[in-house]
DNA sequence: GGCTTTCGCTACGAGTCGTAGCGTAATGCC
DNA sequence: GGCATTACGCTACGACTCGTAGCGAAAGCC
């Protein structure tokens, strides 16, 4: 058989990657639900070098241009397989950029304005990539008219990031940066403000404006937004 | 001749449309730039059939499945005459979307916070629509690797948005609800700032995290971005 | 009437899509 | 080791879209 091993990339190990219940299998997922023992199994690293090939193909062609065809020959597979563990362009752009948001940390900074900073900055470089950039918000359009999509995005990508905005909050509320808020419906809604504001803004500034999110622009935003949300004490529900 | 007028919508006159430099016309602008008095002049409704059809495709099939043929079908026009008005899908989907935009003002609320209720609310409602949404994330991921339609987008869409922002801030300023900036470098990084914190908030709520932004969450984000950016006169450049 | 430009229409090669079918490879179970 | 089961590579296919070329006719200006 005339295997060509040879050409995919050295992908690391990455059984079945860090993610939770993500690379979900578009469509036979649900048929071998429980556990498919029996078999060949899928090879991880095919997994891999396609993400990878995803990955790549964003940067050369742009999410429009990019056929399957062109990123299961970047790879190394053929392109039936590409099929039959994605959907589609989408969930598989999806996969491949969720990736690049594995590596966001919270470090704890010792101030809440210095946290945000950081993962602010951190998010800001990620979006520098240009393969976050054109596949990024490709699939956010596309999945306005696509329920499936939407969770997807929410699961591998969006939580992710929301999980940090939860961590910092609650290590402000022990320094005593921000007030404590009993209501948990009150708090979900304050937390979702915060991951809008902070996630949209960054977004815009670098995919509409095209300006980078520097060291400057950040550290002036995070005031706006700290102060901002320091003073909401004050004014609680000043209909 | 068969021609089908009779199968053309009721378009209007708009003789080309309420907008600056817009509807560039693709490729042939700069070799009839002075002005083409002779020939056969460009029918304006075929324009306007065209945009209002191309905002019905994106309802209904989206970005990604809307053809140029299926466009020019449900204008009632031929194929090869939207390809000579438009470059391409994307600078006719810029276009089309635009369009939404016109309606934007700025009433005068009496108060800062008013105003920029008013405008954000606005602005939501835009983005409610389907049109909207499928249509304007498409082209922005698509100007990540498209210069030119970068500045299209910022000509018939941004800037338009952003002159609300500087009509605001001057109504604010003059009511001394925020302090005067002399520096005009300075002013223009603020405006900058405001602009894509509202925006970007905007969008996000309402196209990822695909959730409303009605009144109450209007009314709480502005005023988080109004306590940060009064606070900040008081921590000018603190870094 | 001439000149110029636009328009509708047809036709075309090139490219992509997603799937089917086949033979082969790699596992687990007996 | 043999068997069943699943994954893989490869080829081929009809259907669709793309963007353009060419034609005759229409609609303006002089």
């Amino acid at each position: 058989m005339p295997r060509r091993d040879s050409a995919t990339p050295p992908p690391g190990d990455l059984p079945h990657g860090p993610h939770g219940n993500r690379r979900v299998y578009g469509r036979e997922m649900q048929s071998r639900s429980p556990a498919s023992r029996t078999g060949r199994p899928r090879s991880a690293a095919a997994d891999a070098a396609i993400l990878a090939a995803t990955r790549e193909a964003l940067v050369d062609l742009g999410w429009s241009k990019l056929t399957l065809g062109d990123v299961a020959t970047r790879a190394g597979v053929a392109k039936t397989t590409l099929y039959r563990r994605w959907a589609g362009k989408n969930e598989l752009v999806v996969d491949a950029v969720a990736e690049l948001f594995d590596e966001l940390k919270l470090p704890d900074r010792g101030s809440l304005a210095a946290d945000i900073e950081g993962v602010v900055l951190q998010f800001a470089s990620i979006l520098a990539l240009p393969e976050a950039r054109s596949g990024l918000m490709a699939v956010v359009a596309e999945a306005t008219r696509d329920e499936a999509l939407r969770e997807r995005i929410r699961a591998s990508v969006v939580d992710r990031q929301k999980r940090l905005v939860l961590e910092g909050r609650s290590r402000a509320q022990a320094r005593g940066e921000l007030p404590p808020e009993p209501d948990p419906a009150s708090s979900a809604r304050t937390v979702d403000l915060i991951f809008d504001m902070v996630a949209g803004a960054v977004v815009h500034r670098t995919l509409v404006s095209a300006e980078p999110a520097d060291e400057e622009w950040v550290h002036r935003f995070t005031g706006v937004l700290l102060r901002g949300l320091a003073g909401e004490a004050a004014h609680p529900a000043d209909g």
